[in-house]
DNA sequence: CCACGGATTGGCT
DNA sequence: GCCAATCCGTGGA
């Protein structure tokens, strides 16, 4: 039986977090339908030691979220029209977060079509591009400013256990787009999976 | 297939 | 004023 994942899933470590997150369904309950899709890609963020995360220099008013205790979301603007999503990690006041970077959709792809392209019918191209990438991820999901701070225990956006199926290896690797910390091998992601952003 | 650059807002130095 | 945890279109190989 499939089970949301409850509070103490996310107050734990940010590396466990993140590496247990693959796999898992991400759900976003939207005007009483379900768009969801499986965490194929994420990356994590610790603002103690990662001069690439936004908390490495202490609390503002755009990171105050990533200070909550585990199992929020924090949202994002960046490039001047891109949101992207992370899972807030630990036990508060950590500045500690994963990364959503890519998923494989399941539920509603039809919604997300058209949430990304403004149309229903796509090519396979579109298809592989409809959630490859954290800002896609944001758009075909309907996620912006307003679901900054959302709890994921409520119904609106949650994640939903989920067996791996046997034989999917993780990878690990440098993270995508940053120009500090460049080093650190904090990425995950699901090895030859269609969705991922970059081998 | 790959490399490059433009788009466009807001947060921080 | 600078520049970003990105995406997409363009142009060349």
């Amino acid at each position: 039986m499939d089970l949301k994942l409850s509070g103490n899933f996310y107050t734990r470590g940010v590396h466990t977090v993140a590496k247990e997150l693959l796999g898992k369904l991400l759900v976003r309950g939207i005007k009483g339908s379900i768009l969801s899709g499986i965490i194929v890609e994420v990356e994590a963020y610790d603002g103690s030691i990662d001069e690439a995360a936004h908390t490495f220099r202490g609390r503002t008013a755009r990171n105050e979220v990533m200070y909550q205790k585990g199992g929020v979301l924090y949202v994002y603007f960046t490039y001047g029209m891109h949101y992207c999503c992370n899972v807030v990690t630990g036990k508060g006041n950590e500045g500690k977060a994963v990364l959503i970077r890519a998923i494989e959709p399941v539920q509603g792809i039809a919604r997300m079509c058209i949430n990304r392209f403004s149309k229903e019918e796509i090519t396979q191209k579109e298809y592989t591009n409809l959630t490859n990438g954290p800002a896609k991820v944001c758009k075909a999901l309907g996620i912006g400013r307003k679901e900054n701070g959302t709890v994921l225990t409520g119904q609106e956006i949650y994640i939903i256990d989920r067996s791996v199926p046997s034989g999917e290896e993780i990878g690990v690797s440098k993270r995508i787009g940053i120009k500090k910390s460049v080093d650190l091998p904090w990425r995950y992601y699901i090895k030859d999976n269609r969705f991922v952003s970059k081998k």
